[in-house]
DNA sequence: TGAACATATGAATACTTGTTCATATGTTCA
DNA sequence: TGAACATATGAACAAGTATTCATATGTTCA
C-alpha cells in the first residue's frame, strides 16, 4: 500500500517501529480503550459519572444536574449503562443509578489531574 | 406547615441534587475534561499515543504502526499537538514525536486497568 | 381498575468527526 | 539551484452521534 513511502535509511527508525510494535497493547485492547474513553468524551455523561462519584442519583436528579432533557438523559444512560460503567437499582417508580466500579474514578481523576496542569 | 411533610420525600432528592451541584467540578472544568478524553476516543489516536509512550517517533514510523495514510496520521497528530498532548522536535527532514507530559500515560493506564477488568 | 408519575425507546434531524485526494510548505543534498 | 523527501493543510464526503418529539413500558396508589 505505502511502500512508495518506505524510509529507504531503514536503519534506527525501523527498528524502533519493530520493538515499539511488539511492546503495543493488541488491537483488540486499544480499541476497546478507545471506546472507554469515548464514554467520557461528552461533557452530559462526564457531568452524570461526576455525579455518581459522589451520590447515587435517580434519572430526575440527573436531569437536573446536568440540565438535560429527560430523554436525553436516559438515552446517554443508555450508553452509560451498555458501557457497564453504570448500574441501576429501582425503589417504586424511581430508578438509581450509580457508577459501577472505582475504576471510573479513577479514569476521572487522571484526567483531572491533566486538565488541572494545563491551566 | 403540614405540606413539609408532604414534602419530605421530595427534600431528600432536592437535598442531594443540592448537595452534589455543589462538589460537582464547574462547567468549564467539566468540558476541559470531556475534551481531553475525547482525544483519547480513538483507536488510531490510542494507538500513537500508546507508541509514543514506548519511543519518540517520526510521522513515517507512526504510520506504519498505526497503519494510517501519512495524510490520515498527519490530521490525527494535529489534534494531539493542539490538545498539548505531544510535544515535536525536528531533525533533518524528519519531525519526532514525543509525549508532552506523564499524565497522557497514567490516562491510559487507568483505562487500560478499567478495561483488563471488564474482560 | 385507571390516573399520575418515572423512565425507556424509536425515528428523524442537525451536528461532529475521520478519511481521502490534491496540493502546499519546509528540508536536504547533489 | 532544483530534485527528492517528509510533513502539513484545505476541501469534500461518508460515517457516527446527541438531541428532540412522540410514544411505550413499568410502577404506585386511590
Amino acid at each position: 500500500m505505502s511502500e512508495k513511502l518506505v524510509c529507504e535509511n531503514i536503519h534506527h527508525h525501523d527498528e524502533s517501529v519493530k520493538d515499539t510494535l511488539q511492546k503495543l497493547p493488541e488491537q483488540q485492547t486499544v480499541e476497546a480503550l478507545a471506546n472507554t474513553f469515548k464514554v467520557f468524551s461528552d461533557p452530559g455523561r462526564v457531568k452524570i459519572l461526576c455525579a455518581l462519584s459522589i451520590h447515587e442519583m435517580c434519572v430526575q436528579g440527573l436531569c437536573d444536574i446536568v440540565g438535560m432533557s429527560q430523554s436525553a438523559a436516559s438515552h446517554q444512560l443508555r450508553l452509560l449503562r451498555t458501557a457497564r460503567l453504570v448500574k441501576t437499582r429501582r425503589e417504586g417508580k424511581s430508578i438509581f443509578y450509580s457508577l459501577d466500579d472505582e475504576h471510573i474514578t479513577s479514569i476521572l481523576y487522571a484526567g483531572l489531574t491533566h486538565v488541572n496542569e494545563k491551566v
